[in-house]
DNA sequence: ATGCATGAGCT
DNA sequence: GCTCATGCATA
């Protein structure tokens, strides 16, 4: 649990990988993040001004990795002892997450009545559009989606609501982005998107617009699919859009006003971010997790992502204002009685995180061999190795800032490295150049490899490697 | 708010 | 096996 490791490699300073954390959210006290943030009933709201200084971001300085990060004899003794005991060094246990899944809705699960499992009568809308029931690879025990339901919740009452204040905003938290004030926010409903949905708004009550709702692709899901880089649409809706869903042609700092604006409103209207990813279910069919709406907000989605979903988070934004019951919007419970078993998520004991950050900035993008020696090495998963880069190199893109798109796919390129790409930019996932010449100050490991990636080996690998 | 994970689509 | 979108689980 504890991430504070007492293992030597950590004292060489704070772990690579709160770089993120440690840069954006400094301004938070681990006191006030844990204790506020809390899921909490409407009305009861944190400061979420105070959650976005990301700008402290811009505050890491272009570290000499080799310096930063002299790297650490990485050896057995990263384990931990508990990870000796077992946690990295066997096999992973894989768990039926049957009884735990009910769909992480900590807003309306926590307001609404008792989860009932037992199938519901009334054939909801819910139920006739949700993606069915899906089956997901194979029949094979491993992976099992036995139903899906939703019912929905009794009478609006469920839900505390009515304490509404204004939240003031932080100005920009986007790193590298120029500041905007707060009141050029266009919460005059700017681009007011034609509300599909009548200004009425019939999905506002649980019986939406047309049983399944025509076409029920809100966006394109797959349409996004493998399109690399940013599709900046020019002009024409690139792929993933319906007509009502269209993509706009947006700036970075229009998306940053937007992110700020929903926020905003979401919490002066009481919503949760959980609320806003069910009432977009109810709405249009597309439910979101609490994760993504808080992404969104945060900026911390791709620039194509954002794009894509901002028409969403507009036209609920809108809903929202002219309902008259906005608590209405979300009152769709969803019980998942999913047998998928998913893979207990490791808990990387901070020195193991050390090491691998301490090997991605050797090496963002580290060949298959790699990945076995470094998991060898560290005592874990191959998988679990190779997911941590996936999910690192993604982190990094998210956190890099709108840089010129040239550069795009090639600071991770895989090894071998070209070494003209020593220095150069994280991509971005899309972020478009946005008028922040340079970008922020930016951690770019260097791929001089592999003479570098040696280097931050244990030993024991240089010959593998080199072989 | 974020770390680890999954899965689709692609190379 | 990668990227990307997304979400569960948890700090």
């Amino acid at each position: 649990m504890s991430e504070r490791s007492q293992s030597p490699i950590s004292e060489c300073n704070s772990r690579p990988d709160d770089f993120s954390r440690a840069m954006y959210a400094q301004a938070l006290s681990q006191e006030g993040f844990g204790g506020a943030s809390l899921q909490i009933p409407h009305g009861v709201l944190q400061h979420h001004s105070l959650l976005f200084n990301k700008s402290t971001y811009n505050g890491m300085t272009p570290t000499t990795p080799q310096s930063f990060f002299s790297f650490p004899p990485v050896g057995g003794d990263y384990r931990a002892p508990e990870m000796q005991a077992g946690e990295f060094c066997q096999p992973k246990h894989w768990y039926p997450i049957a009884s735990e899944y009910t769909g992480q809705v900590p807003g309306v699960a926590a307001a609404s009545q008792p989860i009932n499992m037992s199938p519901h009568t009334s054939e909801t809308r819910e139920q006739v559009k949700m993606p069915e029931i899906k089956i997901e690879k194979d029949i094979n025990d491993e992976y099992e989606i036995k139903s899906i339901q939703q019912y929905p919740t009794p009478p609006s009452s469920a839900m505390p609501h009515g304490v509404y204040y204004s939240t003031p905003w932080n100005p920009s938290f986007w790193p590298g982005l120029t500041h905007i004030t707060a009141s050029s926010s266009n919460t005059q409903n700017p681009n007011s998107i034609p509300s599909t949905s009548s200004s009425t708004s019939p999905s506002l009550s649980p019986s939406p617009p047309s049983n399944g709702l025509p076409g029920v692709t809100f966006f394109n899901e797959s349409a996004n699919q493998g399109v690399q880089g940013p599709t900046r649409s020019s002009g024409s809706s690139s792929g993933g859009c319906s007509d009502s869903e269209e993509e706009e042609t947006l700036s970075t700092e229009e998306l940053e006003q937007f992110a700020k604006e929903l926020k905003h409103k979401r919490i002066t209207l009481g919503f949760t971010q959980a609320d806003v990813g069910l009432a977009l279910g109810n709405l249009y069919g597309k439910m979101f997790s609490q994760t993504t709406i808080c992404r969104f907000e945060a900026l911390q989605l791709s620039f194509k992502n954002m794009c894509k979903l901002k028409p969403l988070f507009r036209r609920w934004l809108n809903e929202a204002e002219t309902s008259e019951n906005p608590q209405d919007m979300y009152k769709v419970e969803r019980v998942f009685v999913d047998t998928r078993k998913r893979k207990r998520r490791t808990s990387l004991e901070g020195s193991v995180r050390t090491a691998l950050e301490s090997y991605f900035v050797k090496c963002p993008k580290p060949n298959t061999q790699e990945i076995t020696h470094i998991a060898d090495d560290l005592c874990l998963e191959r998988d679990v190795v190779r997911v941590w880069f996936c999910n690192r190199r993604q982190k990094g893109k998210r956190l890099a800032l709108p840089f010129d798109e040239e550069c795009e796919g090639q600071y991770y390129e895989q090894s071998p490295p070209a070494p003209h790409m020593v220095h150069s930019p994280l991509p971005g996932q899309g972020y478009p150049p946005s008028g922040h010449p340079g970008g922020p100050a930016f951690y770019m490991p260097p791929l001089q490899r592999p003479e570098v990636f040696k280097q931050s080996l244990h030993p024991g690998l240089v010959g593998h490697l080199t072989s």
